[in-house]
Order: structure tokens, then C-alpha cells, then sequence
DNA sequence: ACGTATAGATGAATTTAAATCATCTATACT
DNA sequence: AGTATAGATGATTTAAATTCATCTATACGT
């Protein structure tokens, strides 16, 4: 002997509502659908829930018993699918300031226009960012990274604007602005490692540091000198002529992008996202 | 966008088994069905529930929590289904003892042939008789009742065992059992109307009194004398020539049997045991 | 008191959803 | 490698839910 469960849900509703009428509108259906339903109810569990005296219904004391632990249980069930819906309906995801403002806000929009959708958050700092259901893209060495788990590997070379052609000939030491990031525990910039296989000197710059390269990014968008730095924030000022790469040759890091349990994530929008980030970055 | 509630119970099923074979055991259905209800819910809530690897299933976070909570909810809704379909499965009722020695124990096997659905508890006492789910059948004075709960209204009369032929005319007091109610609100048995309708006189009697009916007509139909009790009672023992009736005229009282808000019990079976009890007595 | 409007009941017809069947894929276990 | 098992997928069948048309009883306004 089993109960439909739309049929305990339209019970539900018209005991909530007192009225069939009410309970239909509220279910979208017809109230002949509610009464259906309520007989229906009543003769599976062989009672009356309802008093009808005319066109007046009233719960019976077994009517109130079944409303109100039904009541009970589809709020418990419906608080959790809304907080599921709510967390699928929005990407929210977490990452360096550098990477937000360097990718993923100019490219935010772009994103929503191919998946209308899909609406993104993107939130940058310090606080804790492995709560439930924001994607934290992580920056930080590969060995620590589970393979699977990486977006893009980092290489580094030197960028600067537009207009800027730098002499590395020249007696006059080139400014160049390079990162030191605050935490301690990564590795540096492969400054050294690029200059010898570029065949080049500290000694013919003149090095500026920040704690992020979306500063010394910045400055060399400005035309304040050239900007050392990874290979992934640049790639999209490359592309729109606000960068420009000279014929030196790029060093790969033990740096890369990485976002933690990257194919685990349980929202389609999630997966879609990541799949763009990650084509965004690669290509 | 509405999820169905039966994709759910798919869902909450398969979740707590961790297969999808045994929640179509579970739900005697197919693992088919189960597989299109849950990729349904995914599709709907737009997230993935289980990680599929091969023909291994596991709960992603999302399916964890949402199988949480509608593990929850299901078990409030079931805790109540059960317990009203409990109650509906068999009638309990509460009466007097004579009621319930004389009429409705005797008659419960014929009730229960004619209703194999519904099975019948009957017990008497002066416990509290107004919880949930028993029918009380009262005996006491119309005016107290509601004219709707009257099941029937008691005439009084003049009973013996086959065999026992009076002669109200001899000499000798004939032994005539009558009945004191414990209960001295009630009004007494209208022996003095009955007397005086039938023109005799309480000289001719040697009266014995018990505080229920019950024992008096017990006496009777062991042949140790009279009974002066209510038709109710010996209805059925007259049928089955357990007793019979005299040339007596009898005489009506101020008492009857009913039951508090006969019209309004929720269950069918309790309104079928009713109906059945009022035609049973009132034919 | 009468007519009209409203809420619900009922049964037949229709539409929609759910379950199954047949087929296929991937993996675990001999 | 070969077989058995769990699940996925799409077409078809089956069953359930919803509506439509019709009817009853009551509330309400005139």
C-alpha cells in the first residue's frame, strides 16, 4: 500500500491553504487535480483528512497530524533543494588578485554572453576559500598540486607596452619590474634562470619588485619600463595589443594555477567554467 | 523548475543503498528507472549527485547533503503515514461491559467475516476513553448525548430463560433481577413504569439487584429467575433462543448508547464498524 | 425567497510522466 | 581473454496524473 507523494504534497498544500482552490493555484493544477488527489489519499490510507460539509472543508484530527508532519518534511526536502539550486545557479570562485583582475574579470563578461545561464562571482583575499560550493584557483608549485588538478603551468618572459624597445645594449640599466610574492614558501620568479638563457644581465636593468605582478604589470602597461612576469596573465593584453612579447625566450616555473579536486566539482556550470578557464589559459 | 518528488525518493533510495540495483529492489522497480529518475534530478538541479567511475557510483558533496535532508524529510512523512494507517487498519472500541459481553464480543467474528479488511480491538474499563483512534460508545441519558450520536434508545422489558414459565398470579414471589448503576447520576431501570404499564405489582417479585446488566441476565439464563433489563441487551439472546420475551408490554427509557461525534471518525473502518453496530442493534 | 456565483465531487477522456525493454559500455572477477 | 555485473541510453509501452464536462450543495446579494 503506497501513497503518491504528489498526492501527500497537494494534501499538504490545501490543508496549509484550507482550500483545494488555493491549493491548486499554488501547485499550478486544477482543483478537480486536488480533490483527486485528497480521495485518492484518503482511500489508500482509509481515512477522511477532511471534514466537507458543503463547500466547507476543515481537517479532521488525523487530517492535522498527517499536514503537519507533511509540512514538516517537504520543508526539510525543499530547504535543501533551494540550497542546492542556489549553488548551481552561480559559479562563485575564489583566486589571486592577480589572475581576477588580469583574466577572470575582464573576461567575465564574455563568459556569461556564450552561457547566459551562468552568472559568475569572483572574489579575491585572504579568508578561507574552501568553503562549500566556491572554487578556489589556486596559485602555487606543481609538486604540491595533484597533476590532475592543474589549470596551466607557469612560464615567465619579459612583456612591456606598445612603443617600448628597450636597447639591452644600451650603458642605461632598463626598468624592470618583477614580483616577490608574500609568501615566502614559492618559489621566486625564474628571473635568473631567463637571464642566462637569454643571454643577459642583471646589470642592464634595474629591478623594481611588488608582492603581486599585477602591479609591475601595470607600470609597464604605463610605459614606465618593461615587466617580468608569468605568461597566463599577459596572454590576454597580448592579444589586444596592450602588451607586446620581444624575441626572448620564455622559462618555464615550477609555478602553475591549479584548482583543487578540479574534476570532482558537482555543478555542471562549475564544470563548464572550468573547462573555459582552463582553454582560456591555454590557448 | 519543480524536481519530482518520486526522482527524489529514487535519489534518497540509491543514496542510502549505494546502488542503484538495490533502490530498484527497494522500490521494486527497475535499475533503469532509477538510472533516468536521478539523471533527471541532475539534469534538473543541474548537478552531478553520484561520481559515476565505471560501474562504481559514489555520493559527490552535493548528493551527500541532499540525501541528508531528504532522507530526513521522507521519515518524518513515513513516521506518519504509518502511524495513521496504523490506526486505520483496525477499529479499537470502548464500552460498557455489558454492551461489550452481550452484543459486541458475541457478534465480532460475524462483523470481521463481513469485513475481512478491518479487524476489531473492544475493551471496557473506566480508563480515560477519549484518546486518539478509539471510538468510545457511551451509555447515559439522551438529553446529555447529541441527538446524532444516539445509537439507540433503550426500551425495558421482562426476560427469561426457555422453560421459565412465570405465574404472576401465585403466591410465591418470582426472583427478578434488576440493575443499580454504579454511576448514580444515571437514572434507574423504569421497573416502577413498567409495573404499573403491565399492571402488576412489586409484591409479586423477590428483586435482586446487580450494578450491571450483564450479571442479571446471566441469572436469567441459567434459569434462576427474571431479568428486567434493556432490549439491547438481549436482542441477540433472543434471536438464538437464549432467552425469551413475554406477553410483557416494554417500556421506554431515558437511557441510550452512543458514541461522541459518531458522524465525524476519519476512518472508514471505524464509520463502516458503526453503521454496522447501529443497524445490528436496531433491528 | 429567489437567482447567481462559488467550492467541491464525480466519471470519462486526454495528456503527460514514469517504467520497461532492448541494446550498449565499462569494469570486475575468474 | 571470457563472462558476469552495474549502469547508461533511447524507443516503446504502460500507468498515472490532469483536465473537461457535468453535477450538487451552500453562501451571498437583491
Amino acid at each position: 500500500m503506497q501513497v503518491s507523494l504528489q498526492a501527500l504534497k497537494a494534501f499538504e498544500s490545501a490543508a496549509r491553504r484550507g482550500s483545494f482552490k488555493l491549493a491548486a493555484e499554488e501547485l499550478s493544477l486544477t482543483p478537480t487535480a486536488i480533490s483527486h488527489h485528497i480521495s485518492n489519499l484518503e482511500s489508500r490510507l482509509n481515512v477522511s483528512l477532511f471534514h466537507r460539509v458543503g463547500r466547507q472543508i476543515s481537517l479532521t484530527e488525523t487530517g492535522i497530524r498527517l499536514a503537519k508532519a507533511s509540512s514538516d518534511g517537504f520543508q526539510v526536502i525543499n530547504k535543501a533543494l533551494d540550497e542546492v539550486m542556489k549553488a548551481s545557479s552561480a559559479v562563485r570562485v575564489t583566486t589571486t588578485s592577480s589572475l581576477a583582475a588580469m583574466v577572470l574579470i575582464p573576461s567575465q563578461h564574455e563568459f556569461e554572453q556564450a552561457n547566459p545561464d551562468i552568472s559568475i562571482e569572483i572574489s579575491t583575499g585572504e579568508r578561507v576559500d574552501d568553503q562549500p560550493y566556491i572554487i578556489p584557483i589556486r596559485f602555487g608549485v606543481v609538486s604540491v598540486a595533484e597533476s590532475a588538478d592543474v589549470i596551466k603551468s607557469e612560464s615567465f618572459d619579459l612583456f612591456g607596452a606598445y612603443g617600448v624597445e628597450p636597447d639591452f645594449r644600451s650603458n642605461e640599466p632598463i626598468t624592470l619590474y618583477t614580483t616577490q610574492w608574500k609568501n615566502r614558501a614559492l618559489p621566486e620568479p625564474p628571473l635568473a634562470t631567463w637571464l642566462a638563457e637569454n643571454e643577459l644581465d642583471e646589470s642592464n636593468f634595474r629591478l623594481k619588485v611588488f608582492d603581486q605582478e599585477l602591479f609591475g604589470i601595470q607600470q609597464a602597461m604605463a610605459k614606465n619600463g618593461l615587466v617580468f612576469c608569468s605568461t597566463t596573465l599577459t596572454g590576454r593584453l597580448l592579444k589586444f595589443n596592450l602588451l607586446q612579447q620581444y624575441d626572448t625566450k620564455p622559462v618555464k616555473s615550477e609555478l602553475c594555477y591549479y584548482a583543487p579536486n578540479k574534476d570532482h566539482f558537482e555543478t555542471r556550470s562549475a564544470a563548464r567554467f572550468l573547462d573555459w578557464i582552463e582553454t582560456t589559459l591555454n590557448q
